[in-house]
DNA sequence: CAGTAGACTAAACACGTGATCAGTCAACCG
DNA sequence: CGGTTGACTGATCACGTGTTTAGTCTACTG
Protein backbone atom coordinates (compact mmCIF):
# COMPACT_ATOMS: atom_id res chain seq x y z
CA UNK A 1 0.00 0.00 0.00
CA UNK A 2 0.96 3.37 -0.75
CA UNK A 3 1.30 5.91 2.15
CA UNK A 4 0.58 9.34 0.66
CA UNK A 5 0.45 10.88 4.33
CA UNK A 6 4.24 9.38 5.10
CA UNK A 7 5.90 11.86 1.98
CA UNK A 8 6.57 14.46 4.10
CA UNK A 9 6.68 16.47 0.47
CA UNK A 10 2.95 15.59 0.72
CA UNK A 11 1.73 17.32 3.81
CA UNK A 12 1.72 20.81 2.82
CA UNK A 13 1.01 22.48 -0.97
CA UNK A 14 4.47 24.37 -1.59
CA UNK A 15 6.95 21.18 -1.13
CA UNK A 16 7.56 22.08 2.75
CA UNK A 17 9.29 19.86 5.15
CA UNK A 18 6.69 18.44 7.84
CA UNK A 19 9.41 20.45 10.08
CA UNK A 20 8.75 23.52 8.25
CA UNK A 21 5.10 23.04 8.07
CA UNK A 22 4.97 22.73 11.54
CA UNK A 23 7.34 25.96 12.14
CA UNK A 24 5.06 28.03 10.21
CA UNK A 25 1.71 27.24 11.92
CA UNK A 26 3.29 27.35 15.29
CA UNK A 27 4.88 30.91 14.05
CA UNK A 28 1.32 32.20 12.96
CA UNK A 29 -0.65 30.66 16.12
CA UNK A 30 2.26 32.01 18.08
CA UNK A 31 2.07 36.01 16.81
CA UNK A 32 -2.34 35.75 16.68
CA UNK A 33 -2.55 34.42 20.03
CA UNK A 34 0.74 34.34 21.92
CA UNK A 35 2.35 30.87 22.57
CA UNK A 36 0.89 30.36 26.01
CA UNK A 37 -2.36 30.26 24.53
CA UNK A 38 -1.74 28.01 22.20
CA UNK A 39 -1.69 24.05 22.45
CA UNK A 40 0.76 21.40 21.04
CA UNK A 41 -2.36 19.77 19.71
CA UNK A 42 -3.90 22.68 18.36
CA UNK A 43 -0.16 23.46 16.02
CA UNK A 44 -0.56 19.44 14.99
CA UNK A 45 -3.85 19.82 13.78
CA UNK A 46 -3.32 23.48 11.70
CA UNK A 47 -0.05 21.48 10.05
CA UNK A 48 -1.27 18.24 9.35
CA UNK A 49 0.51 15.74 11.55
CA UNK A 50 -0.17 14.06 14.70
CA UNK A 51 0.61 15.97 17.87
CA UNK A 52 3.43 13.57 18.88
CA UNK A 53 5.41 14.42 15.47
CA UNK A 54 5.55 18.10 17.15
CA UNK A 55 7.69 17.14 20.42
CA UNK A 56 9.44 14.41 18.16
CA UNK A 57 10.85 17.40 16.28
CA UNK A 58 11.55 19.89 18.40
CA UNK A 59 11.95 18.09 21.64
CA UNK A 60 9.98 20.22 23.82
CA UNK A 61 7.23 23.31 23.25
CA UNK A 62 9.56 25.55 24.39
CA UNK A 63 12.04 23.94 22.31
CA UNK A 64 9.56 24.98 19.47
CA UNK A 65 9.18 27.84 20.46
CA UNK A 66 12.73 29.01 20.77
CA UNK A 67 13.37 27.97 16.59
CA UNK A 68 10.15 30.41 16.03
CA UNK A 69 11.74 32.46 17.70
CA UNK A 70 15.16 32.51 15.88
CA UNK A 71 13.19 31.86 12.76
CA UNK A 72 11.47 35.29 13.19
CA UNK A 73 14.36 37.02 14.59
CA UNK A 74 16.46 36.26 11.43
CA UNK A 75 14.04 37.73 9.51
CA UNK A 76 13.57 40.57 11.23
CA UNK A 77 17.48 41.30 10.76
CA UNK A 78 17.28 40.72 6.81
CA UNK A 79 14.49 43.59 7.00
CA UNK A 80 16.42 46.07 9.24
CA UNK A 81 19.60 45.51 7.16
CA UNK A 82 17.71 45.99 3.96
CA UNK A 83 16.42 49.39 5.29
CA UNK A 84 18.52 52.19 6.35
CA UNK A 85 20.70 52.89 3.18
CA UNK A 86 16.98 52.98 1.65
CA UNK A 87 15.51 55.14 4.48
CA UNK A 88 18.51 57.53 4.33
CA UNK A 89 18.48 57.56 0.40
CA UNK A 90 14.79 58.44 0.58
CA UNK A 91 15.42 61.06 3.10
CA UNK A 92 18.17 62.60 1.46
CA UNK A 93 16.21 63.16 -1.81
CA UNK A 94 13.69 64.32 -0.09
CA UNK A 95 10.76 61.71 -1.28
CA UNK A 96 7.34 62.18 -0.35
CA UNK A 97 7.33 59.08 2.23
CA UNK A 98 9.45 59.59 5.58
CA UNK A 99 11.58 56.42 6.37
CA UNK A 100 10.02 54.11 9.06
CA UNK A 101 10.32 51.19 10.83
CA UNK A 102 6.93 50.33 10.29
CA UNK A 103 6.70 51.39 6.94
CA UNK A 104 9.71 49.40 5.85
CA UNK A 105 8.24 45.79 7.49
CA UNK A 106 5.02 47.12 4.90
CA UNK A 107 6.65 47.12 2.59
CA UNK A 108 9.04 44.17 3.56
CA UNK A 109 6.59 41.62 4.59
CA UNK A 110 3.61 40.21 2.30
CA UNK A 111 0.11 41.57 3.41
CA UNK A 112 -0.43 38.13 5.29
CA UNK A 113 2.54 38.06 6.88
CA UNK A 114 2.13 36.91 10.40
CA UNK A 115 5.76 38.59 11.41
CA UNK A 116 4.66 42.11 12.53
CA UNK A 117 2.00 40.13 14.71
CA UNK A 118 4.97 38.29 16.13
CA UNK A 119 7.08 41.43 16.31
CA UNK A 120 4.12 43.01 18.15
CA UNK A 121 3.95 40.24 20.67
CA UNK A 122 8.07 40.70 20.94
CA UNK A 123 7.75 44.14 21.86
CA UNK A 124 4.94 43.98 24.52
CA UNK A 125 6.03 40.75 26.40
CA UNK A 126 9.17 41.40 28.52
CA UNK A 127 10.80 39.18 26.12
CA UNK A 128 14.84 39.57 26.09
CA UNK A 129 14.53 38.92 22.72
CA UNK A 130 11.98 41.34 22.04
CA UNK A 131 14.47 44.21 24.24
CA UNK A 132 17.27 43.36 22.16
CA UNK A 133 15.22 44.17 19.36
CA UNK A 134 14.04 47.11 20.31
CA UNK A 135 17.09 48.37 21.78
CA UNK A 136 18.99 48.21 18.64
CA UNK A 137 16.50 49.86 16.72
CA UNK A 138 16.83 52.91 19.47
CA UNK A 139 20.70 52.65 18.80
CA UNK A 140 20.05 53.24 15.08
CA UNK A 141 17.33 55.89 15.48
CA UNK A 142 19.35 57.67 17.93
CA UNK A 143 22.39 57.28 15.05
CA UNK A 144 20.06 58.94 12.10
CA UNK A 145 18.96 61.47 14.17
CA UNK A 146 22.29 62.91 15.42
CA UNK A 147 23.52 62.24 11.64
CA UNK A 148 20.61 64.02 10.54
CA UNK A 149 21.25 67.40 12.73
CA UNK A 150 24.89 67.05 11.51
CA UNK A 151 23.44 67.31 8.15
CA UNK A 152 21.64 70.08 8.88
CA UNK A 153 18.51 68.20 8.09
CA UNK A 154 16.82 68.48 11.15
CA UNK A 155 17.16 70.73 13.87
CA UNK A 156 19.02 69.75 16.95
CA UNK A 157 17.42 69.00 20.31
CA UNK A 158 18.24 69.44 24.05
CA UNK A 159 17.67 65.87 25.04
CA UNK A 160 18.68 63.84 21.94
CA UNK A 161 17.78 60.68 24.16
CA UNK A 162 14.29 61.46 24.17
CA UNK A 163 13.93 62.83 20.76
CA UNK A 164 15.14 59.53 19.62
CA UNK A 165 12.92 57.85 21.50
CA UNK A 166 10.00 59.66 20.90
CA UNK A 167 10.03 59.03 17.32
CA UNK A 168 10.57 55.47 17.61
CA UNK A 169 7.83 54.46 19.76
CA UNK A 170 5.93 57.03 17.43
CA UNK A 171 6.24 54.39 14.59
CA UNK A 172 6.41 51.55 16.90
CA UNK A 173 2.59 52.48 17.79
CA UNK A 174 1.59 51.54 14.01
CA UNK A 175 2.44 48.41 14.44
CA UNK A 176 1.61 47.63 18.34
CA UNK A 177 -1.92 49.72 18.10
CA UNK A 178 -2.51 48.85 14.39
CA UNK A 179 -5.96 47.42 15.11
CA UNK A 180 -7.15 50.26 17.31
CA UNK A 181 -5.85 52.90 14.61
CA UNK A 182 -7.69 50.43 12.00
CA UNK A 183 -11.19 50.77 13.40
CA UNK A 184 -10.65 54.56 14.01
CA UNK A 185 -9.43 55.80 10.60
CA UNK A 186 -10.98 53.45 8.45
CA UNK A 187 -8.02 52.12 7.04
CA UNK A 188 -5.43 49.38 7.77
CA UNK A 189 -2.32 51.11 8.58
CA UNK A 190 -0.22 48.71 6.88
CA UNK A 191 -1.35 48.91 4.29
CA UNK A 192 0.04 51.24 1.25
CA UNK A 193 -3.12 53.27 1.26
CA UNK A 194 -3.22 53.31 5.01
CA UNK A 195 0.48 54.39 5.16
CA UNK A 196 0.36 56.77 2.76
CA UNK A 197 -2.23 58.53 5.27
CA UNK A 198 -0.40 58.47 8.04
CA UNK A 199 2.80 58.86 6.33
CA UNK A 200 1.95 62.52 5.27
CA UNK A 201 0.12 63.49 8.67
CA UNK A 202 3.38 62.66 10.38
CA UNK A 203 5.25 63.91 7.84
CA UNK A 204 3.90 67.49 8.62
CA UNK A 205 3.65 67.12 11.98
CA UNK A 206 7.53 66.47 11.78
CA UNK A 207 8.29 69.22 9.90
CA UNK A 208 6.19 72.27 10.84
CA UNK A 209 4.79 71.29 13.85
CA UNK A 210 0.86 71.17 14.50
CA UNK A 211 0.50 74.22 16.76
CA UNK A 212 0.93 77.79 16.48
CA UNK A 213 3.81 78.37 18.74
CA UNK A 214 2.01 80.16 21.89
CA UNK A 215 5.59 82.09 22.98
CA UNK A 216 8.08 81.19 21.48
CA UNK A 217 9.32 83.28 17.94
CA UNK B 1 -12.02 30.02 70.65
CA UNK B 2 -11.75 33.38 69.01
CA UNK B 3 -10.59 33.20 65.39
CA UNK B 4 -9.01 36.15 63.83
CA UNK B 5 -8.92 34.38 60.33
CA UNK B 6 -12.42 34.64 60.26
CA UNK B 7 -13.47 38.48 61.33
CA UNK B 8 -13.65 39.44 57.63
CA UNK B 9 -12.19 43.00 58.30
CA UNK B 10 -8.79 41.54 59.87
CA UNK B 11 -7.72 39.54 56.92
CA UNK B 12 -5.80 42.72 55.57
CA UNK B 13 -4.28 45.69 57.10
CA UNK B 14 -6.48 48.51 55.85
CA UNK B 15 -9.76 47.10 56.85
CA UNK B 16 -10.81 45.87 53.27
CA UNK B 17 -13.80 42.80 52.80
CA UNK B 18 -12.31 39.97 51.86
CA UNK B 19 -14.43 40.32 48.43
CA UNK B 20 -12.50 43.60 48.24
CA UNK B 21 -8.70 41.93 49.27
CA UNK B 22 -9.45 39.33 46.23
CA UNK B 23 -10.56 41.79 43.75
CA UNK B 24 -7.13 43.97 44.31
CA UNK B 25 -5.10 40.81 44.52
CA UNK B 26 -6.73 39.61 40.89
CA UNK B 27 -6.43 43.29 39.24
CA UNK B 28 -2.87 43.32 40.64
CA UNK B 29 -2.10 39.83 38.80
CA UNK B 30 -4.16 40.78 35.75
CA UNK B 31 -2.57 43.83 34.98
CA UNK B 32 0.87 42.25 35.29
CA UNK B 33 0.54 39.11 33.95
CA UNK B 34 -2.62 38.84 31.71
CA UNK B 35 -5.74 36.60 33.28
CA UNK B 36 -5.20 34.12 31.42
CA UNK B 37 -1.72 33.74 33.11
CA UNK B 38 -3.04 34.07 36.47
CA UNK B 39 -4.26 31.12 38.78
CA UNK B 40 -7.22 31.09 40.93
CA UNK B 41 -5.25 29.13 43.68
CA UNK B 42 -2.83 32.09 43.06
CA UNK B 43 -5.64 34.97 43.75
CA UNK B 44 -6.22 33.20 46.51
CA UNK B 45 -2.50 32.80 48.05
CA UNK B 46 -2.06 36.57 47.78
CA UNK B 47 -5.12 37.55 49.07
CA UNK B 48 -4.72 35.40 51.96
CA UNK B 49 -7.91 32.81 51.47
CA UNK B 50 -8.88 29.77 50.03
CA UNK B 51 -8.88 29.11 46.08
CA UNK B 52 -12.75 28.24 46.90
CA UNK B 53 -13.58 31.55 48.53
CA UNK B 54 -12.30 33.42 45.21
CA UNK B 55 -15.16 31.04 43.64
CA UNK B 56 -17.58 31.49 46.17
CA UNK B 57 -17.69 35.15 45.81
CA UNK B 58 -17.53 35.58 42.43
CA UNK B 59 -19.24 32.45 40.88
CA UNK B 60 -16.38 31.74 38.58
CA UNK B 61 -12.97 32.79 37.17
CA UNK B 62 -14.88 34.85 34.29
CA UNK B 63 -16.82 36.55 37.17
CA UNK B 64 -14.13 37.66 38.89
CA UNK B 65 -12.27 38.67 35.81
CA UNK B 66 -15.58 40.77 34.76
CA UNK B 67 -15.31 42.56 38.56
CA UNK B 68 -12.31 43.51 38.14
CA UNK B 69 -12.78 44.93 34.47
CA UNK B 70 -16.03 46.69 35.66
CA UNK B 71 -13.97 48.28 38.70
CA UNK B 72 -10.87 49.16 36.29
CA UNK B 73 -13.23 50.94 33.71
CA UNK B 74 -14.92 52.96 36.50
CA UNK B 75 -11.81 54.21 37.83
CA UNK B 76 -10.21 54.93 34.04
CA UNK B 77 -13.69 56.81 33.67
CA UNK B 78 -13.36 58.85 36.52
CA UNK B 79 -9.91 60.18 35.69
CA UNK B 80 -10.94 60.94 32.15
CA UNK B 81 -14.12 63.10 33.80
CA UNK B 82 -11.96 65.18 35.22
CA UNK B 83 -9.13 65.66 32.52
CA UNK B 84 -10.44 67.71 29.70
CA UNK B 85 -11.11 70.95 31.17
CA UNK B 86 -8.15 70.90 33.40
CA UNK B 87 -5.78 70.13 30.11
CA UNK B 88 -7.91 72.71 27.82
CA UNK B 89 -7.04 74.95 30.72
CA UNK B 90 -3.55 74.12 30.63
CA UNK B 91 -3.25 74.32 27.40
CA UNK B 92 -5.04 77.44 27.11
CA UNK B 93 -2.84 79.35 29.72
CA UNK B 94 -0.03 78.19 27.63
CA UNK B 95 1.28 76.26 30.57
CA UNK B 96 4.90 74.41 30.38
CA UNK B 97 3.37 70.92 29.95
CA UNK B 98 1.33 69.67 27.14
CA UNK B 99 -2.38 68.10 28.29
CA UNK B 100 -2.09 64.22 27.92
CA UNK B 101 -3.56 60.79 28.66
CA UNK B 102 -0.72 59.47 29.81
CA UNK B 103 0.02 62.79 31.95
CA UNK B 104 -3.37 62.26 33.32
CA UNK B 105 -2.98 59.29 34.20
CA UNK B 106 0.73 59.79 35.95
CA UNK B 107 -0.92 62.29 37.95
CA UNK B 108 -4.16 60.31 38.72
CA UNK B 109 -3.15 57.24 39.91
CA UNK B 110 -0.84 56.68 42.85
CA UNK B 111 2.66 55.18 41.71
CA UNK B 112 2.16 51.63 42.54
CA UNK B 113 -1.05 51.22 40.92
CA UNK B 114 -1.38 48.22 38.71
CA UNK B 115 -4.28 50.65 37.03
CA UNK B 116 -1.62 51.58 34.00
CA UNK B 117 -0.36 48.03 33.04
CA UNK B 118 -4.30 47.04 33.13
CA UNK B 119 -5.23 49.69 30.97
CA UNK B 120 -2.36 48.95 29.15
CA UNK B 121 -3.15 44.99 28.62
CA UNK B 122 -7.16 46.56 28.05
CA UNK B 123 -5.49 48.01 24.78
CA UNK B 124 -3.72 45.46 23.47
CA UNK B 125 -5.69 42.65 23.94
CA UNK B 126 -8.70 42.73 21.38
CA UNK B 127 -10.99 43.13 24.32
CA UNK B 128 -13.99 45.13 23.23
CA UNK B 129 -13.75 47.07 26.63
CA UNK B 130 -10.39 48.33 25.59
CA UNK B 131 -12.17 49.20 22.10
CA UNK B 132 -14.81 50.84 23.49
CA UNK B 133 -12.10 53.24 25.58
CA UNK B 134 -9.98 53.31 22.80
CA UNK B 135 -12.76 55.29 20.71
CA UNK B 136 -14.25 57.19 23.08
CA UNK B 137 -10.89 58.61 23.36
CA UNK B 138 -10.61 58.98 19.94
CA UNK B 139 -13.47 60.58 19.39
CA UNK B 140 -12.41 63.32 22.51
CA UNK B 141 -9.23 63.99 21.10
CA UNK B 142 -10.64 64.61 17.45
CA UNK B 143 -13.06 66.88 19.03
CA UNK B 144 -10.34 68.82 20.99
CA UNK B 145 -8.05 69.42 18.05
CA UNK B 146 -10.99 70.89 16.05
CA UNK B 147 -11.67 73.29 18.52
CA UNK B 148 -7.81 74.08 19.02
CA UNK B 149 -8.37 74.81 15.04
CA UNK B 150 -11.75 76.80 15.90
CA UNK B 151 -9.81 78.55 18.18
CA UNK B 152 -6.98 79.57 16.07
CA UNK B 153 -4.34 77.87 18.64
CA UNK B 154 -3.56 74.11 16.16
CA UNK B 155 -2.82 74.61 12.55
CA UNK B 156 -6.44 72.88 10.22
CA UNK B 157 -4.87 69.35 8.80
CA UNK B 158 -5.93 68.09 5.20
CA UNK B 159 -6.82 64.52 7.28
CA UNK B 160 -8.07 64.89 10.90
CA UNK B 161 -9.11 61.66 11.55
CA UNK B 162 -5.71 60.85 10.43
CA UNK B 163 -4.10 63.56 12.97
CA UNK B 164 -6.31 62.76 16.05
CA UNK B 165 -5.02 59.10 15.95
CA UNK B 166 -1.54 59.72 15.32
CA UNK B 167 -1.93 62.31 18.29
CA UNK B 168 -3.88 59.94 20.48
CA UNK B 169 -1.42 56.66 19.72
CA UNK B 170 1.70 58.51 20.14
CA UNK B 171 0.17 59.32 23.69
CA UNK B 172 -0.75 55.82 24.32
CA UNK B 173 2.62 54.67 23.37
CA UNK B 174 3.97 55.95 26.18
CA UNK B 175 1.76 53.33 27.94
CA UNK B 176 2.15 50.58 26.08
CA UNK B 177 5.41 50.86 25.42
CA UNK B 178 6.18 52.43 29.25
CA UNK B 179 9.31 49.72 29.90
CA UNK B 180 11.29 49.79 26.65
CA UNK B 181 11.19 53.30 27.03
CA UNK B 182 12.09 53.71 30.64
CA UNK B 183 15.46 51.41 29.48
CA UNK B 184 16.36 53.46 26.42
CA UNK B 185 16.13 56.81 28.56
CA UNK B 186 17.08 55.89 31.73
CA UNK B 187 13.58 56.81 33.22
CA UNK B 188 10.53 55.25 34.01
CA UNK B 189 8.36 58.13 31.18
CA UNK B 190 5.09 57.35 33.83
CA UNK B 191 6.92 59.49 36.63
CA UNK B 192 6.44 63.07 37.00
CA UNK B 193 10.56 63.38 36.43
CA UNK B 194 10.28 61.29 33.34
CA UNK B 195 7.19 63.00 31.99
CA UNK B 196 8.58 66.47 32.23
CA UNK B 197 11.34 65.24 29.83
CA UNK B 198 9.23 63.40 27.78
CA UNK B 199 6.40 66.41 27.41
CA UNK B 200 9.00 69.20 26.94
CA UNK B 201 10.09 66.75 23.46
CA UNK B 202 7.06 66.54 22.28
CA UNK B 203 5.74 69.67 23.01
CA UNK B 204 8.52 71.17 20.99
CA UNK B 205 8.05 68.88 18.19
CA UNK B 206 4.59 69.40 18.07
CA UNK B 207 4.66 73.33 18.10
CA UNK B 208 7.62 73.52 15.93
CA UNK B 209 8.46 70.66 14.09
CA UNK B 210 12.05 68.61 14.16
CA UNK B 211 13.45 68.98 10.89
CA UNK B 212 13.96 72.05 8.58
CA UNK B 213 11.10 71.97 5.89
CA UNK B 214 12.62 70.44 2.75
CA UNK B 215 10.16 72.07 0.02
CA UNK B 216 7.62 74.03 1.88
CA UNK B 217 8.00 77.37 2.73
C1' DC C 1 -31.71 29.96 73.50
C1' DA C 2 -32.62 27.32 69.01
C1' DG C 3 -32.03 27.99 64.24
C1' DT C 4 -30.95 29.97 60.02
C1' DA C 5 -27.76 32.36 56.74
C1' DG C 6 -23.56 33.15 55.02
C1' DA C 7 -18.37 33.44 55.12
C1' DC C 8 -14.96 30.21 54.72
C1' DT C 9 -12.23 25.80 54.00
C1' DA C 10 -10.34 20.94 52.87
C1' DA C 11 -10.93 17.44 49.77
C1' DA C 12 -11.99 15.81 45.67
C1' DC C 13 -13.55 15.79 40.69
C1' DA C 14 -13.43 16.30 35.55
C1' DC C 15 -10.75 17.83 32.13
C1' DG C 16 -7.11 19.67 29.04
C1' DT C 17 -2.35 20.08 29.03
C1' DG C 18 2.72 18.81 27.68
C1' DA C 19 5.17 14.87 27.44
C1' DT C 20 6.38 9.69 26.99
C1' DC C 21 6.36 5.12 25.06
C1' DA C 22 6.00 1.31 22.21
C1' DG C 23 5.44 0.25 17.81
C1' DT C 24 4.52 0.79 12.41
C1' DC C 25 6.20 2.00 8.09
C1' DA C 26 9.24 3.61 4.34
C1' DA C 27 13.87 4.58 2.89
C1' DC C 28 18.42 3.69 2.80
C1' DC C 29 22.90 0.96 3.28
C1' DG C 30 25.98 -3.23 3.61
C1' DC D 1 18.44 -9.59 0.70
C1' DG D 2 18.77 -8.40 6.17
C1' DG D 3 19.27 -4.65 9.19
C1' DT D 4 19.43 -0.09 10.83
C1' DT D 5 17.82 4.57 10.89
C1' DG D 6 14.38 7.94 11.29
C1' DA D 7 9.75 10.01 10.33
C1' DC D 8 5.44 9.27 12.17
C1' DT D 9 1.32 7.73 15.04
C1' DG D 10 -2.10 6.02 18.82
C1' DA D 11 -2.35 5.22 23.49
C1' DT D 12 -1.23 6.64 27.77
C1' DC D 13 0.81 9.18 31.68
C1' DA D 14 1.46 12.79 35.30
C1' DC D 15 0.04 17.08 36.42
C1' DG D 16 -2.17 21.68 36.95
C1' DT D 17 -6.36 23.74 36.01
C1' DG D 18 -11.27 25.62 37.20
C1' DT D 19 -14.93 23.98 39.64
C1' DT D 20 -17.90 21.27 42.99
C1' DT D 21 -19.20 19.30 47.25
C1' DA D 22 -19.74 18.59 51.95
C1' DG D 23 -19.00 20.45 55.93
C1' DT D 24 -17.28 23.92 59.89
C1' DC D 25 -17.63 28.05 62.21
C1' DT D 26 -19.45 32.72 63.26
C1' DA D 27 -22.91 36.17 63.41
C1' DC D 28 -27.29 37.43 63.44
C1' DT D 29 -32.67 36.69 64.23
C1' DG D 30 -36.92 35.22 66.23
Amino acid sequence: MFSLLNMSSAIDPGDLTARATIRNAALRLFAERGPDAVTVREIATQAGVSPALVLHHFGSKDGLRAEVDAFAAHAFDAILEAMPTEELAELLTGGSTRGSLAEAFARGFPPGSPLPAYLRRLLLTNDPAGAALFGRWYAATRRLLDMLVEMGVARPSEDPDVRAAFFLVNDLALIVLRNQIAVAIGADPLTPAGMDRWAREAGIVYAEGAFRAPQKE
